[in-house]
DNA sequence: GTACCTGCAAAAGATTTGCATCTTT
DNA sequence: AAAGATGCAAATCTTTTGCAGGTAC
């Protein structure tokens, strides 16, 4: 869980005004790690501030995705999910359950980059590279 | 485009009844190379076909997915993308416009099937990895 | 003839929008 | 004071659903 400082600074250094909403929606994605719906973050912020509107929420995760803040999960489910964590990583999708779970793999990533260094793509610049990785989980054989 | 008897025979094969509704948007998908929306594969298939229902081609297109005779494609426009072609391949997401295009890579395939043979995500069994190619086309210089 | 499909229209669910009011800077 | 943000409710957009009637096998 950041602490209000962090945020702040976060929101001042990307030019938005602090307000009350927006550290509160901030501290809602560091706060769950579950990579929530708008909904679910609506949810969780009302415990503590039962009045914020769901358009301010959803236009708020817009603007911070506009200033790559957070980032989007897409999902097959038609709902959007959020990510408050944008250092680089992949995404584990749980084929049986809605679980998303974050991989980190810097050796991955390397072997990639380079591979692409090699082997580029005619006429295209690549900006990123995201894995989607679906399976499912092993049950503990004991 | 595919013809009208491989149609038929991949409906079949499938134990699905071969209707006219359904001809149409296994056809839509094959002809449109441009991973359409849903909306796109009606207004594609209501040129010849001018009665199909919005709810049919939906209907429709739940059971090619869940037949895994197509595949959807997730986008961060809140709206589902169809791709008719299910051999092995990665999608290059254009950041400047709502292109999708494939990427076909055995090579890349391979290394990272290896790479997570050896390296493998505890208590995970990977079913598959897609990457999401994210950059821009870069112009031609003259 | 039966099981399965389709068309239609209504419903659902997620997200966006317009605008008056309020807050931050 | 000015610029920008919020709340509210209505609107929009995509996708799903229920069901009566129709079609493939």
């Amino acid at each position: 869980m950041a602490n209000d400082i962090e945020i702040r600074d976060k929101l001042m250094h990307n030019g938005l005004k602090v307000t009350p909403q927006r550290v509160a929606v901030l501290e809602a994605l560091f706060d769950l790690r579950t990579h929530p719906t708008a909904d679910n973050i609506i949810e969780y912020i009302r415990q503590n501030h039962p009045n914020i509107a769901v358009g301010t929420v959803y236009k708020t995760l817009e603007t911070f995705v506009e200033k790559s803040m957070i980032q989007k999960i897409v999902t097959e489910n038609n709902v959007m999910r959020y990510d408050g964590y944008t250092d680089k990583h992949h995404h584990i999708y749980f084929a049986d359950s809605d679980n998303i779970e974050d991989y980190y793999d810097d050796d991955l990533n390397n072997l990639i980059e380079q591979y692409f260094n090699e082997k580029k793509i005619p006429n295209f610049k690549i900006e990123d590279i995201k894995l989607q990785i679906v399976g499912r989980h092993i049950p503990n054989s004991h």
